[in-house]
DNA sequence: CGCCAGGTTGAAGAGAATCAAGTGATGTGG
DNA sequence: CCACATCACTTGATTCTCTTCAACCTGGCG
């Protein structure tokens, strides 16, 4: 199977390098092909696809559905690393183990691809992908709650390439993991956005984008 | 300039995913060498290396001092990226333009070397600690005051491979700035650890660690 | 000696977490 | 098709952590 751009994460990582102003910057790893073998594999919701500590000798495209990454604390807290859409690859780690374990967070189906398969060149695209979403990842953290939403909802937004409707796939409690708060505080800030008629919630996992520029303007 | 072993950033980022309770584990990238050209550079405290935004044509490697890279959020708060000591290498980002900008902490001898003549390995190899570290520092981001300024003075005795002091080399505001704290809580939390017998310090820079058991279970 | 930046400490306040009680969806079995 | 159980989400009241604002030390250095 010949895949003809392998993306890991979309376009949206690029955002926080790009809010001075300036124009659009080619990426410095363009991504080639890849080839990948293998039937997709299907998973079911909350399904484990790797553990935490387990050999990290295989990469997975996502083909269908959503995959988290995440860690668990010696407390009990949770941390999602990231969400990975179609298209997208996850599995890429800085050890010859996983840092974080990979879930599905809907029904999913990804196909596996050795990592050995992989050239550097590949392999060193597809990390500058993580480590710039990451580091996005991480300047989000910084922020205020209302922050963390705003910019959780536009970075999905421009993941889906949807301008005004965004399809939550994860729960609450996996965008409090990913942004660091409770499930709370992510309902309650949900709820005033939709008041200030920034957003539109007609269920709870579907919001529309009434209006991006007060967005824009908390993501700061 | 023959360099026998390029280190970005110190083995410590290693620790996070050691908490289990399992083995060493070898890095999936081992470092190659990577021949390096040109004097040192001097530069003072404070002095800018590169501004975010500048092409990322360089690599650096420390020869003494200390650098940070930081990038400033658009209401002017600061958010430092990571701290650089000698050996390590810093400058490698994910797109052709730096996102953090480098800063010296203190006086500091750096060598720059092009990005173009190291290899797609020796790329990986660096990228990859990178991402280690700022996963770590991710992770750091979702704990409590006491916890993350716990880690950091963890992280910085196992850089400075010292096991009992750490002269800190950084300021206050650094610090807070690297943790998403204020300097007073760092400033409260420093205090704290003291009057509990879990460090001591003997000048505001120089950190004894007193009671490693206590720091490594505030890491949680 | 006194200035000044960096650091510490105190008191008050804001923001998010926690604890707790609802409400609403989804799915299952009768 | 409906009653009910269950789970996810929302909302409210309170607590707590960290920030903010302010004053005060401390240690280098002219």
């Amino acid at each position: 199977m010949e895949i003809e751009a392998l993306r890991l994460r979309g376009p949206s990582t690029h955002r926080f390098g790009r809010l001075m102003g300036r124009g659009v910057v080619e990426p410095a790893y363009p991504l080639p092909t890849l080839d990948v073998s293998g039937p997709p594999m299907s998973l079911a919701r909350n399904a484990e696809i790797y553990a935490e500590g387990d050999p990290a000798d295989h990469l997975y495209k996502i083909a269908s559905g959503m995959v988290r990454t995440c860690k668990f604390l010696v407390d009990g807290r949770r941390q999602i690393g990231g969400f990975y859409l179609p298209g997208d690859i996850f599995g890429l780690e800085p050890e010859s183990e996983y840092t974080f374990s990979a879930e599905a967070v809907t029904e999913v189906e990804v196909i596996a691809v050795k990592r050995a398969v992989a050239s550097s060149t590949q392999l060193l695209a597809l990390m500058s992908r993580e480590l710039q979403s990451t580091q996005n990842h991480l300047l989000l953290l910084a922020k205020t709650a209302p922050e963390r939403v705003a910019s959780f909802l536009l970075e999905m937004a421009e993941r889906i390439q949807s301008a005004h409707e965004v399809e939550l796939g994860m729960s609450r409690q996996d965008i409090a993991d990913y942004l660091g708060l409770t499930i709370e505080t992510v309902s309650r800030t949900l709820t005033q956005l939709e008041n200030e008629s920034t957003i539109a919630l007609p269920t709870s996992k579907r919001v529309v984008l009434r209006n991006r520029a007060t967005l824009k303007r908390l993501n700061s």
